[in-house]
DNA sequence: CTATCTCCCTGGCGGC
DNA sequence: TGCCGCCAGGGAGATA
Protein backbone atom coordinates (compact mmCIF):
# COMPACT_ATOMS: atom_id res chain seq x y z
CA UNK A 1 0.00 0.00 0.00
CA UNK A 2 2.00 2.72 -1.61
CA UNK A 3 1.83 6.20 0.60
CA UNK A 4 3.18 9.03 -0.08
CA UNK A 5 6.52 8.53 0.79
CA UNK A 6 6.65 4.82 -0.81
CA UNK A 7 5.95 6.87 -4.18
CA UNK A 8 8.73 9.59 -3.32
CA UNK A 9 10.70 7.01 -2.56
CA UNK A 10 10.32 5.07 -5.57
CA UNK A 11 10.55 8.09 -7.81
CA UNK A 12 14.29 8.82 -6.04
CA UNK A 13 14.86 5.19 -6.63
CA UNK A 14 14.40 6.04 -10.67
CA UNK A 15 16.35 8.84 -10.52
CA UNK A 16 19.17 7.00 -12.17
CA UNK A 17 17.78 7.21 -15.63
CA UNK A 18 17.18 10.70 -16.23
CA UNK A 19 18.80 10.98 -19.57
CA UNK A 20 18.82 7.26 -20.64
CA UNK A 21 17.17 6.42 -23.99
CA UNK A 22 13.80 4.27 -24.18
CA UNK A 23 14.53 1.66 -26.77
CA UNK A 24 11.44 -0.56 -26.06
CA UNK A 25 8.24 -0.94 -23.96
CA UNK A 26 6.11 -3.86 -23.36
CA UNK A 27 2.68 -3.83 -22.30
CA UNK A 28 1.48 -7.36 -20.95
CA UNK A 29 -1.55 -6.20 -19.53
CA UNK A 30 -3.15 -3.42 -20.46
CA UNK A 31 -6.44 -3.16 -17.87
CA UNK A 32 -5.34 -1.06 -14.62
CA UNK A 33 -7.79 1.56 -12.93
CA UNK A 34 -8.03 3.04 -16.63
CA UNK A 35 -6.90 1.37 -20.07
CA UNK A 36 -3.06 1.86 -20.71
CA UNK A 37 -2.97 3.62 -23.93
CA UNK A 38 -2.35 1.09 -26.73
CA UNK A 39 0.16 3.77 -28.42
CA UNK A 40 1.86 4.39 -25.60
CA UNK A 41 5.08 1.93 -26.84
CA UNK A 42 5.65 4.36 -30.15
CA UNK A 43 5.42 7.46 -27.88
CA UNK A 44 8.15 6.30 -25.40
CA UNK A 45 10.18 4.39 -28.38
CA UNK A 46 13.66 6.64 -29.12
CA UNK A 47 12.60 9.30 -26.33
CA UNK A 48 14.98 10.18 -23.36
CA UNK A 49 13.85 10.11 -19.68
CA UNK A 50 13.85 14.43 -19.04
CA UNK A 51 13.10 14.29 -14.96
CA UNK A 52 11.53 12.73 -12.64
CA UNK A 53 8.94 14.82 -10.36
CA UNK A 54 5.98 13.61 -8.20
CA UNK A 55 2.62 15.11 -7.25
CA UNK A 56 0.39 13.73 -4.88
CA UNK A 57 0.72 10.04 -5.15
CA UNK A 58 1.67 10.28 -8.62
CA UNK A 59 5.21 9.79 -10.37
CA UNK A 60 5.71 12.10 -13.54
CA UNK A 61 8.31 11.26 -15.66
CA UNK A 62 8.82 14.01 -18.88
CA UNK A 63 9.73 12.45 -21.93
CA UNK A 64 11.39 13.89 -24.79
CA UNK A 65 14.73 14.87 -26.32
CA UNK A 66 17.64 16.36 -25.68
CA UNK A 67 19.77 19.22 -28.05
CA UNK A 68 23.50 18.54 -28.54
CA UNK A 69 24.17 21.62 -26.25
CA UNK A 70 21.98 20.04 -23.58
CA UNK A 71 18.41 21.72 -24.20
CA UNK A 72 15.49 19.56 -23.66
CA UNK A 73 12.44 19.34 -25.64
CA UNK A 74 9.43 18.20 -23.77
CA UNK A 75 7.31 15.32 -26.05
CA UNK A 76 4.71 14.63 -23.55
CA UNK A 77 4.82 13.10 -19.56
CA UNK A 78 4.41 9.65 -18.42
CA UNK A 79 1.81 9.64 -15.31
CA UNK A 80 2.34 6.82 -12.91
CA UNK A 81 0.27 5.93 -10.35
CA UNK A 82 0.53 2.83 -7.86
CA UNK A 83 -2.97 2.32 -6.61
CA UNK A 84 -2.59 -0.04 -3.81
CA UNK A 85 -0.40 -2.57 -4.71
CA UNK A 86 1.74 -1.19 -7.62
CA UNK A 87 5.83 -1.08 -7.29
CA UNK A 88 8.49 0.38 -10.14
CA UNK A 89 11.73 -1.38 -10.22
CA UNK A 90 14.60 -0.60 -11.71
CA UNK A 91 16.52 -3.24 -13.20
CA UNK A 92 20.05 -3.14 -13.75
CA UNK A 93 19.57 -5.78 -16.97
CA UNK A 94 16.23 -7.78 -18.24
CA UNK A 95 14.96 -9.99 -15.80
CA UNK A 96 12.00 -12.99 -16.59
CA UNK A 97 9.25 -11.48 -16.03
CA UNK A 98 6.96 -12.69 -13.61
CA UNK A 99 3.18 -12.67 -12.62
CA UNK A 100 1.62 -9.13 -12.99
CA UNK A 101 4.70 -7.66 -14.06
CA UNK A 102 2.40 -5.59 -16.65
CA UNK A 103 4.99 -2.82 -18.30
CA UNK A 104 8.64 -2.92 -19.20
CA UNK A 105 10.30 0.11 -20.09
CA UNK A 106 13.60 -1.22 -21.50
CA UNK A 107 16.41 1.25 -22.21
CA UNK A 108 19.34 1.34 -24.97
CA UNK A 109 21.77 0.54 -22.03
CA UNK A 110 19.94 -2.69 -20.85
CA UNK A 111 18.16 -1.34 -17.53
CA UNK A 112 14.54 -1.72 -17.45
CA UNK A 113 11.85 0.58 -15.54
CA UNK A 114 9.42 -2.58 -14.62
CA UNK A 115 6.32 -1.82 -13.20
CA UNK A 116 4.27 -5.12 -11.03
CA UNK A 117 0.60 -4.36 -9.69
CA UNK A 118 -1.36 -7.62 -8.60
CA UNK A 119 -4.97 -5.27 -7.69
CA UNK A 120 -4.53 -3.48 -10.63
CA UNK A 121 -5.89 -0.78 -9.06
CA UNK A 122 -2.69 1.80 -10.74
CA UNK A 123 -2.31 3.97 -13.52
CA UNK A 124 -0.38 4.29 -16.87
CA UNK A 125 -1.32 7.26 -18.88
CA UNK A 126 0.31 9.13 -21.69
CA UNK A 127 0.01 13.66 -20.74
CA UNK A 128 0.35 15.70 -24.01
CA UNK A 129 -1.11 18.82 -22.38
CA UNK A 130 0.48 21.23 -19.10
CA UNK A 131 0.31 17.74 -16.55
CA UNK A 132 -1.50 20.27 -13.42
CA UNK A 133 -4.46 21.12 -16.08
CA UNK A 134 -5.08 17.26 -16.58
CA UNK A 135 -8.05 16.39 -14.65
CA UNK A 136 -6.74 14.16 -12.13
CA UNK A 137 -3.85 16.89 -11.09
CA UNK A 138 -6.08 20.20 -11.38
CA UNK A 139 -8.11 20.41 -8.26
CA UNK A 140 -5.75 18.34 -5.85
CA UNK A 141 -4.70 20.47 -2.56
CA UNK A 142 -1.92 21.39 -1.74
CA UNK A 143 1.37 18.97 -0.62
CA UNK A 144 1.73 18.06 2.60
CA UNK A 145 5.31 19.05 3.18
CA UNK A 146 4.76 22.36 1.48
CA UNK A 147 5.01 25.46 3.59
CA UNK A 148 1.56 26.07 1.94
CA UNK A 149 -0.29 23.52 4.01
CA UNK A 150 -0.30 24.87 7.45
CA UNK A 151 -2.24 25.66 10.28
CA UNK A 152 -4.39 28.63 9.16
CA UNK A 153 -4.71 27.10 6.05
CA UNK A 154 -6.47 23.54 7.24
CA UNK A 155 -8.61 25.49 9.81
CA UNK A 156 -9.83 27.81 7.20
CA UNK A 157 -10.43 24.55 5.16
CA UNK A 158 -12.49 22.76 8.08
CA UNK A 159 -14.44 25.64 9.12
CA UNK A 160 -17.53 24.60 6.68
CA UNK A 161 -16.82 20.77 7.06
CA UNK A 162 -18.87 18.59 9.42
CA UNK A 163 -17.59 15.52 8.48
CA UNK A 164 -15.13 13.59 10.33
CA UNK A 165 -11.38 14.84 10.60
CA UNK A 166 -9.79 11.54 9.69
CA UNK A 167 -11.80 10.86 6.37
CA UNK A 168 -11.25 15.10 5.61
CA UNK A 169 -7.29 14.92 6.15
CA UNK A 170 -7.60 12.23 3.84
CA UNK A 171 -9.50 14.07 1.00
CA UNK A 172 -6.96 14.91 -1.73
CA UNK A 173 -9.05 18.40 -2.41
CA UNK A 174 -7.81 19.65 1.48
CA UNK A 175 -4.27 17.99 1.14
CA UNK A 176 -2.50 15.38 -0.60
CA UNK A 177 -0.59 12.21 0.28
CA UNK A 178 -2.52 11.32 3.43
CA UNK A 179 -3.36 7.54 3.25
CA UNK A 180 -5.40 5.42 5.48
CA UNK A 181 -2.14 4.61 7.46
CA UNK A 182 -0.97 8.01 8.10
CA UNK A 183 -3.87 9.92 8.97
CA UNK A 184 -4.64 7.37 12.15
CA UNK A 185 -0.86 8.09 12.82
CA UNK A 186 -1.10 11.95 12.49
CA UNK A 187 -4.27 11.68 14.59
CA UNK A 188 -2.96 9.48 17.47
CA UNK A 189 0.34 11.71 17.59
CA UNK A 190 -1.77 15.20 17.64
CA UNK A 191 -4.36 13.45 20.19
CA UNK A 192 -7.47 13.89 18.24
CA UNK A 193 -9.92 11.60 17.57
CA UNK A 194 -10.46 10.79 14.17
CA UNK A 195 -14.77 11.09 14.90
CA UNK A 196 -14.37 14.88 15.61
CA UNK A 197 -16.48 16.71 13.67
CA UNK A 198 -14.04 18.80 11.35
CA UNK A 199 -15.36 22.43 12.18
CA UNK A 200 -14.47 21.23 16.00
CA UNK A 201 -10.63 21.65 15.58
CA UNK A 202 -9.49 24.99 17.19
CA UNK A 203 -6.67 26.78 15.42
CA UNK A 204 -3.60 25.27 17.69
CA UNK A 205 -5.59 21.64 17.26
CA UNK A 206 -4.83 22.52 13.49
CA UNK A 207 -1.52 23.88 13.69
CA UNK A 208 -0.64 20.76 15.94
CA UNK A 209 -2.17 18.27 13.08
CA UNK A 210 -0.29 19.69 10.68
CA UNK A 211 2.77 19.61 12.40
CA UNK A 212 2.05 16.24 13.04
CA UNK A 213 1.27 15.07 9.52
CA UNK A 214 4.38 16.51 8.44
CA UNK A 215 6.88 14.96 10.87
CA UNK A 216 4.71 11.53 10.38
CA UNK A 217 5.35 11.39 6.60
CA UNK A 218 9.22 13.00 7.14
CA UNK A 219 10.04 10.17 9.47
CA UNK A 220 8.41 7.90 6.64
CA UNK A 221 10.79 9.51 4.00
CA UNK A 222 14.02 8.99 6.59
CA UNK A 223 13.32 5.35 7.13
CA UNK A 224 12.52 4.78 3.29
CA UNK A 225 15.49 6.63 1.68
CA UNK A 226 17.83 4.76 4.21
CA UNK A 227 16.67 1.49 3.00
CA UNK A 228 15.90 3.08 -0.46
CA UNK A 229 19.07 -0.42 -1.78
CA UNK A 230 16.45 -3.10 -0.09
CA UNK A 231 13.50 -1.28 -1.49
CA UNK A 232 15.29 -1.67 -4.89
CA UNK A 233 16.66 -4.90 -4.29
CA UNK A 234 18.91 -6.41 -7.30
CA UNK A 235 16.04 -9.29 -7.58
CA UNK A 236 13.69 -6.80 -8.66
CA UNK A 237 11.43 -7.09 -5.54
CA UNK A 238 11.53 -3.83 -3.37
CA UNK A 239 10.32 -4.53 -0.17
CA UNK A 240 7.67 -2.44 2.20
CA UNK A 241 9.54 -0.07 4.74
CA UNK A 242 10.06 -1.74 7.92
CA UNK A 243 7.94 0.69 10.19
CA UNK A 244 6.14 0.45 13.35
CA UNK A 245 2.92 2.65 14.22
CA UNK A 246 1.14 3.47 17.18
CA UNK A 247 -2.10 2.41 16.15
CA UNK A 248 -2.31 1.39 12.82
CA UNK A 249 -3.54 -1.95 12.64
CA UNK A 250 -2.41 -2.72 16.73
CA UNK A 251 -6.51 -3.59 17.31
CA UNK A 252 -6.33 -5.27 21.18
CA UNK A 253 -2.41 -4.48 21.61
CA UNK A 254 -1.66 -2.37 24.28
CA UNK A 255 -0.79 1.92 23.63
CA UNK A 256 2.50 2.54 23.59
CA UNK A 257 1.94 5.77 25.34
CA UNK A 258 -0.57 4.65 28.16
CA UNK A 259 -1.20 1.32 27.65
CA UNK A 260 -5.13 1.35 27.01
CA UNK A 261 -6.62 -1.65 24.00
CA UNK A 262 -6.31 0.34 20.46
CA UNK A 263 -9.29 0.55 19.16
CA UNK A 264 -10.83 0.15 15.12
CA UNK A 265 -13.90 1.91 14.10
CA UNK A 266 -15.07 2.25 10.30
CA UNK A 267 -15.00 5.47 8.93
CA UNK A 268 -15.76 6.42 5.27
CA UNK A 269 -15.18 2.98 4.83
CA UNK A 270 -11.97 3.02 6.02
CA UNK A 271 -10.35 0.85 8.89
CA UNK A 272 -9.31 3.54 11.28
CA UNK A 273 -7.48 2.77 14.69
CA UNK A 274 -7.05 5.13 18.16
CA UNK A 275 -6.53 5.07 21.75
CA UNK A 276 -9.60 6.18 23.25
CA UNK A 277 -7.42 7.66 26.35
CA UNK A 278 -4.58 9.25 24.66
CA UNK A 279 -7.64 10.98 21.56
CA UNK A 280 -10.11 12.10 23.91
CA UNK A 281 -13.45 12.95 22.40
CA UNK A 282 -13.54 16.66 22.73
CA UNK A 283 -16.67 18.08 24.92
CA UNK A 284 -19.08 19.71 22.31
C1' DC B 1 -21.13 23.49 -2.14
C1' DT B 2 -20.57 19.02 1.11
C1' DA B 3 -21.37 14.15 2.29
C1' DT B 4 -21.75 9.37 1.37
C1' DC B 5 -21.57 5.21 -1.24
C1' DT B 6 -19.86 2.09 -4.94
C1' DC B 7 -16.63 0.18 -7.65
C1' DC B 8 -12.25 -1.41 -9.60
C1' DC B 9 -8.88 -6.01 -8.40
C1' DT B 10 -6.28 -10.09 -6.37
C1' DG B 11 -3.84 -12.24 -2.50
C1' DG B 12 -4.24 -13.73 2.01
C1' DC B 13 -6.64 -15.38 5.76
C1' DG B 14 -10.32 -17.52 8.79
C1' DG B 15 -13.86 -20.82 8.99
C1' DC B 16 -15.77 -25.07 7.85
C1' DT C 1 -6.41 -30.29 2.00
C1' DG C 2 -9.66 -27.39 -0.47
C1' DC C 3 -13.11 -24.24 -1.13
C1' DC C 4 -15.82 -20.17 0.05
C1' DG C 5 -16.43 -15.63 1.65
C1' DC C 6 -14.58 -11.64 3.25
C1' DC C 7 -11.37 -8.04 3.65
C1' DA C 8 -7.62 -4.80 2.53
C1' DG C 9 -7.31 0.03 0.31
C1' DG C 10 -6.57 5.00 -3.42
C1' DG C 11 -9.42 7.61 -5.37
C1' DA C 12 -12.70 8.67 -9.26
C1' DG C 13 -17.36 9.03 -10.13
C1' DA C 14 -22.19 8.86 -9.15
C1' DT C 15 -25.70 10.19 -6.29
C1' DA C 16 -28.16 12.62 -2.57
Amino acid sequence: MPELPEVEVTRLGLLPVQGARIREVTIRHHGLRWPIPADLPQHLQGQRVLQLTRRAKYILIDIGEMSDTGVPTRKGVLLLHLGMSGRLCLLERYFPHEKHDHVDIAFEDGRVIRLRDPRRFGAVLWLEQEPSQHPLLNSLGPEPLDDAFDGNYLHQQLKSRNAAIKPTIMDAHIVVGVGNIYASESLFRARIHPETPSRQLTLPQCQLLVAEIKATLHAALAAGGSSLRDFFGADGNPGYFQQTYYVYGRTGLPCLVCGQLINTIRLGQRSTFYCATCQPRAFV
